[in-house]
RNA sequence: GGUGUCGUGGCCGAGUGGCUAGGCAGUGGUCUGCAACACCAUCUACAGCGGUUCGAAUCCGCUCGACACCUCCA
């Protein structure tokens, strides 16, 4: 393939949330890669900033694979121990939402996963390899917490038993990654209303012991009880992906304490650092603020598709989202508004009609007006330099121009370039950017309607073929505000559904 | 209060020492019976004030503003 010599030769560049830089990546197997990221706690719907996150490490795994990498990509649900805060009267969301809505527990857990399941599929994401849950690796967590009061750095404390953070930073360093020190944390901890059994506020739970009436509860050496949230991924992560691994994703409001405390575990039960390369993602804001399930602040994947909000005018259809997310970087904040997914939604069915007219292209013996190897080459340091899809999208209509140029005969393609260009063309839209073609997709349901359409088409024809305006307006105006839109072309009329 | 990120044209959003980002909207044009659609061309910019430099939107300092984390959140 001609491709290959083109983006083998370059490196692909990840920023490392650790070291706050671009760092060439080289994964620990040489042509494997590991890949874990933090998935839902399974309590409600999902939103559209949870869908961000997912639909950003979608692209990172596409592109992964794409390069030709066997990647083994690992995602939790979390049905278990994620409490509604980390002081001791925290009560497990799951087991909070079950008490409201009168259901056991793994009822609410089916529901949302099966949620978020259908949700991110409309997104055309492509599932992880493996998706564990935390309640099925209760074991194994009973085991790494063994493990870690062994190595001296958790302690018992009345049935639950903690994280010794301030032991742990005297050999190894709490808040590497969130770029925190210890010391600091404490100058500025808030006064704990609540009792505790922590040594220090910093502390954090690896395995709580249940109130009587918590319905989720396992037994253990210390008590009948539940694991802390940051445990299951330590436990999930190792399972399947070994000590160390290549990438540990996440949204961003999870580095600290969540991943904090996932390194902290992992330094403590092994001995050495679990991740390589940290990567997060950033906020889908509304209004300028973070979505976020406890304040409201929420626009669901529902109401896009539907467009059934008075944040919106219309509704979206799922690729258009998630192409207006994928016009930003993912580590960007990204704010969401109608108008800009308005914006989005032109430049998206554009880029669709340009890719439909490069198949039906004539080529000629050379290509003038345009370099397609070096087009090709940028779109690999595109997605290279940190998998800026920004730029990769920004060379995409850099080709739409160009492909409208062949077909208005003001430039020309060869025939080896046209098929080197159809497939990377394809190759980024639809492999790596997970785009789908809804145009193509709405087409083929509508024989009866197209027949319909193409009878008054020729009506049409006919009427102004007699100049009989009114007739000919009529058709086409009351088309229109029918959704079906003619275009009146060199050859003849076509028409879009709207 | 602590830590960090960021402020780009009408809107969204890349870039980050000298070279047009891109999309949408606007404007002009091509096409059309008139339009729409489509296509082509094109205008408006780097929060403010200082400094470094031959040169800064890009580096440094200060000011103002926004957001995030420090408590559950993707």
């Amino acid at each position: 393939m001609a491709v290959a010599p083109l983006y083998k030769t370059q490196e692909l560049k990840i920023y490392n949330s650790i070291s706050g830089q671009k760092e060439v990546f080289t994964p620990i197997t040489e042509g494997n890669i590991g890949m874990y990221v933090c998935g839902p706690t399974v309590y409600s719907n999902v939103h559209l900033g949870n869908c961000r996150t997912f639909i950003s490490f979608d692209l990172i795994y596409r592109y992964l694979k794409h390069l030709g990498y066997k990647v083994r990509y690992v995602r939790n649900i979390t049905d278990a121990g994620h409490l509604e805060n980390d002081g001791d009267q925290g009560e497990d969301k799951v087991s909070k939402k079950a008490r409201l809505e009168q259901l056991e527990p793994m009822e609410i857990v089916q529901r949302y996963t099966l949620d978020f399941h259908n949700i991110l599929g409309k997104f055309n994401n492509i599932p992880p390899s493996i998706e564990p849950t935390a309640t099925g690796h209760i074991v194994e967590q009973i085991e790494i917490i063994k493990t870690i009061i062994d190595n001296g750095f958790a302690y018992v404390a009345n049935g639950s038993v903690y994280f010794d953070v301030k032991k742990f930073n005297e050999t190894n360093h709490y808040g590497k990654l969130s770029g925190r020190n210890i010391e600091d944390m404490i100058a500025n901890t808030r006064e704990l209303t609540a009792q505790s059994d922590k040594k220090n506020p910093q502390d954090f739970a690896l395995w709580k012991k249940a109130e009587p009436e918590h319905i989720m509860r396992w037994p253990s050496p210390w008590s009948d009880g539940f694991p802390g949230w940051h445990l299951e991924c330590t436990v999930m992560s190792t399972k399947y992906l070994g000590e160390q691994f290549d990438i540990h994703g996440g949204g961003m409001d999870l580095k600290f304490p969540h991943h904090e405390c996932e390194i902290a575990q992992g330094e403590a039960a092994c001995g050495v650092t679990p991740v390589n390369y940290w990567m997060h993602a950033n906020m889908l804001t509304l209004d300028g603020k973070k979505m976020s399930k406890s304040t409201g602040n929420i626009l669901s994947p529902a109401e896009i598709f539907s467009g059934d909000s008075d944040k919106l005018n219309k509704a979206f259809a799922p690729t258009v989202a998630r192409f207006f997310m994928l016009q930003a970087h993912y580590r960007s904040i990204l704010d969401f508004s109608n108008d800009a997914l308005e914006a989005s939604e032109k430049g998206f069915f554009r880029l669709m009609e340009s890719i439909e007219t490069l198949d039906n292209l004539k080529t000629n013996v050379s290509t003038e007006g345009f370099d397609v190897q070096i087009w090709v080459k940028e779109c690999y340091e595109a997605m290279n330099d940190d998998f800026n899809s920004p730029i990769l999208i920004a060379k995409l209509f850099e080709a739409v121009k160009f492909i409208n140029s062949v077909k208005e005969e003001k430039a020309t393609l060869s025939k080896a370039d046209h098929k080197l260009f159809q497939q990377t063309m394809n190759q980024f839209v639809f492999d790596v950017l997970g785009l789908v073609n809804i145009n193509e997709a709405s087409s083929d349901i509508s024989d009866k309607l197209s027949g319909t359409v193409e009878l008054l088409i020729d009506l049409r024809a006919e009427a102004r073929a007699n100049k009989n305006f009114a007739t000919s307006d009529k058709i086409r105006d009351e088309l229109l505000a029918m959704g079906i839109q003619l275009k009146d072309g060199r050859e003849g009329t076509s028409f879009t559904l709207n």
